[in-house]
DNA sequence: GCCCATTTGTCCGTATGTATA
DNA sequence: TTATACATACGGACAAATGGG
């Protein structure tokens, strides 16, 4: 897997397609470091708006998160506590406001879960920490 | 509402915050078209980077969308078609991977459904043009 | 149909700040 | 203290497609 400059593909897309690909192959396994964006430019000879254009694909893909003046990780997958909903509801997602983020300490990349009973306030739901179960009585 | 470039607020974020609230306040309608970089970069006084970094981060929300060589539009609601779950059933919802986005034509910033049923492959929703609406027989 | 200005997309270089190890 | 690492922000350049006249 190589970096081609001339071809069609922008080339911050062919690093993210590599990376992702790792990443699915387990080379760089959930919770491990990647390489730092100086090793990137490196080993790709590439620029480092590139690298950074490509990590933030990744990112906004939920793949990845950063820890400033950390490094870039693989995102890794929390267990996710089931919402029990019986009976009727409707299900939505979207991506968060800033000020869910905040509040509910959501990474990027990942969406929230809206679930609409009648009679009640919908509810807002960390997609990456959450899911919703239907059940129903009998 | 103006750019501090002495605050601690990184200045894409300030500007991010501008738009949202005027896309909020109806000055940027949905399916409306937002001033052009040239023209955001002429009024608060910034680089292109900087601009560009802003409107990225209200694409990643699913505020707002653009056409290549024609610009940056509030993004339109569409009305959401309700697939039905009867029985037994989970909800999870994720950014999609590059070729769910493709196969469904996701834009940018819309995660999507989920749903797991026992002994049904997963179905996989554009949560922008749907939504999950749980029932229970009977 | 053709030309041209506009607009976004991509890519590079450079500099500074700041928290971490 | 020093080196590393990511974040922010400035600058410039060229490509490619759209849309108006």
């Amino acid at each position: 897997m190589t970096i081609d400059p001339g071809s069609y593909t922008p080339v911050y897309v062919q690093l993210a397609d590599i990376i992702r690909e790792r990443i699915a192959r387990g080379q760089y396994a959930p919770g491990q470091i990647l390489p730092s964006e100086q090793q990137l430019i490196q080993e790709f000879l590439v620029a480092r708006v590139t690298v950074r254009k490509a990590l933030a694909e990744l990112k906004a893909e939920g793949l990845v998160v950063t820890k400033p003046r950390q490094g870039t990780y693989v995102r890794e997958e929390a267990d996710r506590d089931a919402v029990v909903v019986e009976g009727e509801a409707d299900v939505i997602a979207r991506m968060p406001t800033p000020d869910e983020r905040r509040k509910l300490g959501i990474p990027a990349g990942v969406p929230v879960l809206v679930v609409e009973r009648e009679g009640q306030a919908p509810a807002v739901l960390p997609a990456d920490r959450k899911i919703v179960r239907l059940r129903c009585k009998g």
